[in-house]
RNA sequence: UCAGUCGGCUGGACGGCCGCUCCGGCAAUCACCGAAAGGUGGCCGGGGAGGAAAGUCCGGGCUCCAAGGACAAACGGUGCCGGAUAACGUCCGGCGGGGGCAACCCCAGGGAAAGUGCCACAGAGAGCAGACCGCCGGGGCUUCGGCCCAGGUAAGGGUGAAAGGGUGCGGUAAGAGCGCACCGCGCCUGCGGCAACGCAGGCGGCACGGCAAACCCCACCGGGAGCAAGACCGAAUAGGAGCGGCGUGGGACGCAAGUCCCGGUCCUGUCCGGACUAGUCGCUCGGGUAGGUUGCUGGAGGCGGCGGGUAACCGCAGUCCCAGAAGAAUGGCCGUCGCGCGGAAGGUGUAUCGUGUCUUCCGCCGUACAGAACCCGGCUUACAGGCCGGCUGGCGUA
């Protein structure tokens, strides 16, 4: 698994669908001509959400959320972005990690609020 | 012991499971990603946020840009004196003014006899001072209550942020630095101090109101931009330069450049008219974009010691190496405890109350402010709490 660095990956994982959930709101991309690249996380967490120690706290409770959600059903070939909200902040580790799954079943399941990324 | 004041330190601890990043060592130069530059991956050991890392308000280092040097002008900043410092608007020690019983605190604290300007409202009068009320003697009138006229007067009332020294005595018609004493102010001299300034004496009868966070004057300081600085590597695509291959319709003139005619293609189906008539492929080179590497942490460095200095700080030898990320590491989850607050019970001290202190238990109680981003010195602001020390005043005891 590896983290997604470059702004032109958060850019092109944004027109992707989005499932939102009390935490955080999971964006996923399908990268193109890749079946069997590696799975890619990135994490964003806006100065709306907080100051600078707030907003790392978010963005490490999220990106222990992904590493051990190891059996969740992330696929290969795909970018995700988890865009990191308060209540990340207050919300229980235990409910956090089921809300990851389920938003990733739904996405995989279609039901996501599928934005037609424009053909570039 | 209570109240106050000043300064310094600290910023939870331990354990379990799972991770992140940097450095060093070991090993095949192996595997993977990428066109390349370059990156990723194993095991072992070690390092890994703050007192403000914050705000980005000053001052430096460093880097690039600009510029003959110096001075001046302009603009900006600083502003009692001396010292510290790489430097500062910072710090230390003094001086002056103000506040507090005191410890101590506060002050944009140069120049107002260089010039210009302003001083609202109120008030009679506000910058060559000023008679509204009042006071005073004189003259006139009088219904004997007073009224009028020309004067004198800044002691009193009233206005104001401010009314041209203050208090007292003398003096006078009433008053007035009109005279005197003390205080204040100004000038001169002497003494002390590096200086700001202080002290003493003499002279002056008081002139010189305030505002420079109004313009201004004086002294001193300042070139600009910032690590997204800068250096190196460097695609794809487009464009540039060079070399080579193939190609560049026919004819006339001309040394050549070129011009003309006949063709060909296009505007457009036709006529007329107009435009075009040489490229294309390969290799190499340079600039530069995305991207990557570097700059990147050893420094006005930390620690304790000795010496100098009232202090800020400085010197000497010793010792230590102590974060380097880049959509941004230094953590996530859980347990036990600590600390604080509140409640309950019990013990202890006091004649009693208040209350102090100790132990145990309980609380879906609290445990702050805040995250390095090139590096230092400051300033400012935020902060649950805890600890230590100096000094001052009150009360009690010996």
């Amino acid at each position: 698994m590896e983290r997604l660095r470059q702004r032109a990956d958060f850019l092109a994982a944004a027109t992707g669908s989005k499932i939102p959930a009390a935490a955080f709101v999971l964006q996923a991309r399908k990268r193109k001509d890749d079946d069997e690249g590696p799975v890619r996380v990135g994490f964003t967490v806006t100065k709306k959400i907080g100051n600078a120690v707030v907003r790392n706290r978010i963005r490490r409770r999220l990106r222990e959320i992904v590493r051990l959600a190891a059996t969740a059903p992330l696929r290969a070939g795909y970018d995700y972005v988890l865009v990191g909200r308060r209540a990340a902040l207050s919300l229980t580790f235990a409910r956090m990690a089921e809300e990851f799954d389920g938003a990733l079943r739904r996405l995989h399941a279609g039901h996501g609020k599928a934005i037609r990324a424009s053909v570039s």
